[in-house]
DNA sequence: GGATTGAGTCT
DNA sequence: GGAGACTCAATCC
């Protein structure tokens, strides 16, 4: 940490948080502003900073950046610190003190300082250590990957016009509309806010109408990839280290889960084929290294097998079946050897539903069956898993009088609207209400491995580091003679992260790139 | 130039 | 009319 330098690198302010934090003046006044104050003012939503500045403290927030001067030049941290001294009174740290403490004593009003100092606090070095590593991208495979897509993208473009009759923007989805819905005829479907929807949703279903819906279908896959990923990750790496630093950012999802940044590395494309070649640009950094990935098998259900504590549930976990088998042995009445691939397709979908408090409206049209199909499905699943719809009602009851929902550690999320007069406003409350103790839960189990696994990389002093986070997986680049010490240790991490009624399953694969370590 | 909208990517 | 995110391009102001 000598070397540290308030740079680009690491830029998420948290990093920054952690370098300064070694002067002891500003340890309080920066964890505040970067931590506490911004964790527990997301959490309960009902504030801003400035405005719970100006009401306690008369005081407008200062920034970081205007404590810390980041944007100047490169210069030692000892430097930007001492000027920040210089620069700003001792009024100031003081003041932002008082807000430390006065956050603090409102986190354990709310039974949450322990989850903050357990958990979250100690995270914040973990995830800077990450965000510092980075992450090697193979710049001439996607080099060569872009210059494919652009012909292709080309020749599509060429038959889109031709097909059209004239040429226009086909990013546009105004253009696009007034083709496909005015010059071509093609039926009207979904309605938005400015026209007529031209989604992927709607495109499929005119699949066969025109052929030029193809086409398009295979322009916006093609074109959203070259772009977001092929195009821009090149752009994102470091001159210095040569890597891509995301910013991973604990204080932004309201179940508790860290969302990803500049650039999001949690979106990184997997379900198409082409999709799945862009992870392949994620290489180790080094010679002797290679990626390894290790991710949690169902923990969501898992989750809420031992939340409502379902026997049925639990006992499918326990006796390791195939979880979307069983239930759809269970749904359908069939012995579970007796499951086709359709049952099982749909009872996966029928898994997630519940747990998104999904209803036969929504399960109608995501399985293309009758409104009544899908209400006997749902009635027969919880008549299977009655313990799943008493989680639910509970969980909805206690949001309506207490305000809020939490997770098994006692994170919590306000539900303003969870009362609301308006059915639809009430309603995805409820949903949200279902959703964010699983969801919320699944995210303190994986942060918590993650600080465990930190603390036994660092004292049994290996080279493989943690790189990546993407909600149930971690991402690693390991030193190949640690392999077999990385998968014992990470899976005894994971594994034990929580003691739950149900077992945990962690998978984990290795390989020259991070499509190969799946 | 910033904010919004529609679209698409992930778990 | 299932939960949670982020980014890009077009468009609006």
């Amino acid at each position: 940490m000598e070397n540290a330098r308030i740079e680009k690198i690491g830029h998420n302010i948290k990093y920054d948080a952690l370098v300064l934090s070694q002067f002891d003046v500003w340890t309080e006044g920066v964890t505040f502003d970067t931590m506490i104050a911004s964790y527990l003012l997301r959490a309960d939503g009902r504030h801003n900073l400035d405005a719970l500045a100006k009401e306690h403290l008369q005081f407008k927030k200062v920034s970081f950046d205007e404590l810390t001067g980041t944007g100047k030049e490169h210069k030692p941290i000892r430097e930007v610190a001492l000027q920040a001294l210089s620069d700003y009174s001792c009024e100031d740290a003081d003041i932002t003190f008082r807000l430390f403490e006065l956050l603090k004593s409102r986190l354990a009003k709310e039974g949450m300082l322990n989850l903050g100092e357990d958990l979250e606090f100690r995270l914040i070095p973990v995830l800077a250590g990450m965000e510092k590593e980075g992450i090697a991208i193979d710049v001439e495979y996607l080099k060569t990957m872009s210059v494919d897509i652009a012909k292709l993208l080309k020749s599509l473009i060429t038959d889109i016009h031709a097909m059209a009759g004239s040429e226009f923007n086909i990013n546009s989805t105004q253009q696009l509309g007034d083709i496909l819905f005015n010059k071509l005829g093609l039926p009207t479907q979904k309605k938005t806010k400015t026209g007529f929807s031209t989604d992927v949703g709607v495109l499929e279903s005119l699949r066969h109408q025109h052929p030029i819906v193809d086409k398009l279908l295979e322009y916006r896959q093609f074109s959203k990839l070259k772009s977001t990923y092929i195009d821009a990750l090149p752009e994102l790496i470091n001159k210095r280290t040569g890597r891509v630093h995301t910013s991973f950012n604990q204080t932004v999802a309201a179940t508790g889960r860290l969302s990803s940044s500049d650039p999001n590395l949690q979106n990184i494309p997997i379900r198409t084929e082409i999709g799945r070649s862009i992870r392949k640009a994620f290489v180790p950094g080094a010679k002797g290294f290679l990626i390894m990935s290790a991710d949690y098998s169902q923990i969501e259900l898992r989750v809420m097998a031992h939340i409502s504590g379902d026997e049925a549930l639990s006992e499918a976990f326990r006796n390791k079946e195939d979880i979307h088998t069983t239930t759809a042995a269970k749904v359908f009445g069939v012995e579970p050897g007796d499951v086709t691939k359709d049952m099982r397709r749909k009872a996966k979908e029928v898994n997630f539903g519940i747990m998104y408090g999904i209803g036969p409206f929504g399960l109608s049209n995501r399985l293309e069956i009758s409104q009544g199909e899908a209400k006997e499905i749902i009635a027969k699943y919880f008549e299977r898993f009655p313990k799943v719809r008493q989680y639910i009602n509970d969980t909805i009851s206690s949001a309506r009088s207490n305000g809020y929902v939490s997770t098994l550690l006692g994170r919590r999320r306000y539900l303003s609207d969870i009362n609301d007069r308006n059915q639809n406003i009430r309603q995805n409350a409820e949903r949200q209400a279902i959703n964010m103790p699983i969801q919320g839960t699944a995210a303190d189990m994986i942060k918590l491995a993650m600080i465990h696994i930190h603390g036994a990389l660092s004292k049994a002093g290996l080279e493989s580091r943690m790189l990546l986070q993407v909600h149930d997986e971690l991402v690693f680049e390991i030193k190949k003679n640690e392999e077999k010490e990385m998968r014992a240790l990470v899976t005894k991490h994971m594994q034990q992260s929580m003691k739950l009624d149900v077992p945990l399953e962690v998978d984990i694969g290795v390989g020259k790139n991070w499509l190969e370590a799946h």
